[in-house]
RNA sequence: UGGGGUGUCGCCAAGCGGUAAGGCACCGGGUUUUGGUCCCGGCAUUCGGGGGUUCGAAUCCUCCCACCCCAGCCA
């Protein structure tokens, strides 16, 4: 386990003995959008530290705000958590649980002069908070007496207001440097229907009034959240203090940012609702659930959280790193199976007619216990058009005219002619020759090719959609670019392309959401969206390294 | 110009007064019936900058600079 500052701090706190040995975190999100790989990072902290402290982590939704808030976002983020591999057993609360007594702690607040019922109206509160350098001014309602701040209250609570009318007010500082300290707003009146309380409340608690309350109800040691909340804490704090209740630690870290995507649920939604994505699950999503129908492990999802680290600097995290933890995975438990993208037809014209040979191969060369299967292999197969090149530039090892590659698994084949479209030019398909003294395990010793190609049985490949995946962004798009309506303008165009191709026959009933190392190009899962009993679908999870595209980049370069 | 933070390799990130971990990326080389995997090697005389303390500083002091967050009846 790698040390971070806040493993540093807990620990110290055990020694110290600062919660009778106890460590409890909670994860708490809004449930207003899906959750994505910025969530999973504060998921794996504090999950992760409650079981490596022998502790727990509570899951509680901070559903304050009925307005934004939806019962399929609850249902959503508790298949994420538990996807992700954690267990809040039967801790799931909801700050909604705590309306009550937040009301009877304000109640109580305002009996002993610390928070009062303030009449002005939104603008007005915003105009009397003060500027950055200019300090606040005190409402005129300030110094209302306890009795009239409890009856007015009361009646608040009662429905006796319209919307925005009226709301309850901490009595702090208005000349704090801190703005979160000039008399904040703890309750605003709000008629709406809440999904868990029904119409039972007509004020809300705000969230800087819910949350440190909720999180001292819970006996939370350890108040984990993002570094913009810095400056909340004192407020938190001073809550916490004049209530003379249980005092949470709060530690700030720095949230994920990842290159080539949004992680904001506020541009996320907005994708959805434009229809620009496929829905929250997405392949093309940074969302867990558009993660896992991609063909992500929660074990890659995991281990990159682990490796990215917990600091308190502001920093983008380049995606090769998601990828590469994802790789490292799949490369241990992906089958290894052979489809052709782009199918180019070759014909092995000394390969005997209607001859089929069932030949082995195994599933994958970095586990042995995965077994082996059969292949069909015949006359007609498949190759990938980008595995033949007529005019093959230097240390191009892959198939051109007069020039052997061995087929995986198969044999070794030379390419005799090329068939060619007499007015378009286009490659209509390949004749090749084959040694019969090549067939893979049968020529020890045998001649060596540099090359070697996947293919698919003509005869027997099955049809099958595949769906690859780029960047949803073209360019790295900062967090607050998203103040300009047209923050989506950098979307890739391409960032979808949707091929008709075949893989080899021991796919065709693969199971929904199973993942596949295709030889020689990436790692794929069947999608659990489009895939139908006629029609199997294949997205793109992702590319496997390419060393010879990058050797072929640095040739172009060279002659330029 | 107020308050709160952060600055260590292209990107993350350890380090907490004893002379710069690790990962990703990148660049070589080896193995290989995946141009994959794996293996081996390279990659910060320097820690935002200037002063100072010390035998010794990324670590302490000091001044400066840069960047991030805060003016929702959002979270």
């Amino acid at each position: 386990m790698p040390p971070n500052f806040i493993r540093t701090i807990i620990t110290a706190d055990m020694e110290t003995n600062k919660y009778g040995g106890r460590v409890n975190t909670r994860f708490p999100p809004e449930p207003n959008g899906y959750l994505h790989i910025g969530h999973a990072k504060s998921i794996c902290l504090n999950f992760g530290l409650a079981q490596e402290f022998g502790g727990r982590c509570n899951l509680r939704f901070d559903d304050t705000n009925p307005l934004k808030e939806e019962e399929e976002y609850i249902q959503s983020i508790q298949e994420d958590v538990r996807w992700l591999g954690f267990d809040w057993e039967d801790r799931l609360y909801f700050a909604s649980d705590y309306f009550v007594q937040l009301y009877e702690w304000a109640v109580q607040l305002i009996k002993t002069g610390k928070a009062y019922v303030d009449d002005l109206t939104a603008d007005e509160i915003r105009e009397y908070r003060g500027t950055l350098t200019k300090p606040g001014k005190e409402s005129p309602y300030r110094n209302r007496s306890i009795a009239e701040n409890l009856a007015l209250f009361e009646q608040m609570k009662n429905g006796k207001f319209k919307n925005g009318e009226k709301v309850l007010r901490a009595k702090i500082d208005m000349n704090s440097g801190n703005l979160n300290m000039r008399d904040p707003v703890m309750y605003r009146i709000l008629h709406a229907s809440h999904h868990r309380t029904g119409d039972k409340w007509c004020i809300y608690p705000m969230y800087d009034w819910a949350h440190g309350q909720s999180d001292s109800i819970e006996k939370i040691t350890h108040s984990i959240c993002t570094l913009e909340f810095e400056d909340h804490r004192p407020l938190y704090d001073w809550f916490i203090q004049n209530l003379g209740i249980h005092a949470p630690q709060q530690i700030e870290f720095a949230r994920l940012e990842l290159t080539r995507t949004v992680l904001s649920k506020r541009k996320l939604l907005k994708l959805v609702q434009e229809g620009m994505v496929d829905g929250w699950d997405d392949p093309r999503m940074p969302t867990i659930s558009g993660l896992r129908r991609r063909g992500y492990t929660p074990e890659s999802i995991r281990d990159f959280c682990e490796r990215i680290g917990v600091a308190k600097s502001n920093s983008v995290v380049d995606l090769a790193l998601l990828e590469h933890c994802l790789r490292e995975d799949l490369n241990k438990r992906a089958p290894r199976v052979m489809a052709v993208l782009r199918p180019l037809k070759v014909i092995i014209e000394n390969y005997p007619l209607n001859q089929i040979e069932e030949l082995e191969a195994v599933n994958n060369p970095e586990d042995p216990g995965m077994g082996t299967r059969k292949l069909p292999f015949s006359r007609e197969i498949y190759i990938d058009q980008d595995d033949f090149r007529e005019n093959p530039p230097k240390k191009f090892f892959r198939l051109a005219p007069g020039q052997e590659v061995r087929l995986k698994h198969a044999y070794i084949i030379r390419c005799e002619k090329v068939i060619k479209d007499e007015k378009t030019g286009e490659i209509l398909e390949l004749r090749c020759s084959y040694d019969p003294a090549t067939r893979s395990g049968d020529d020890p010793g045998g001649k060596k090719v540099k090359g070697t190609l996947h293919w698919v049985s003509l005869q027997q490949a099955v049809p099958a959609e595949i769906r690859l995946y780029d960047h949803l962004l073209d360019n790295p798009v900062s967090d607050d670019a998203g103040e300009e309506p047209d923050f989506l303008a950098p979307i890739n165009p391409h960032s979808l392309e949707i091929l008709q191709s075949f893989v080899e026959p021991s796919l065709k009933t693969a199971a929904a959401g199973s993942r596949f190392q295709f030889l020689r190009q990436g790692y794929f899962c069947v999608d659990s969206k489009f895939t139908s009993p006629n029609k199997l679908v294949f997205n793109r999870t992702v590319s496997l390294r390419d060393s010879w595209a990058k050797i072929e980049k640095s040739q172009g370069s060279e002659e330029k």
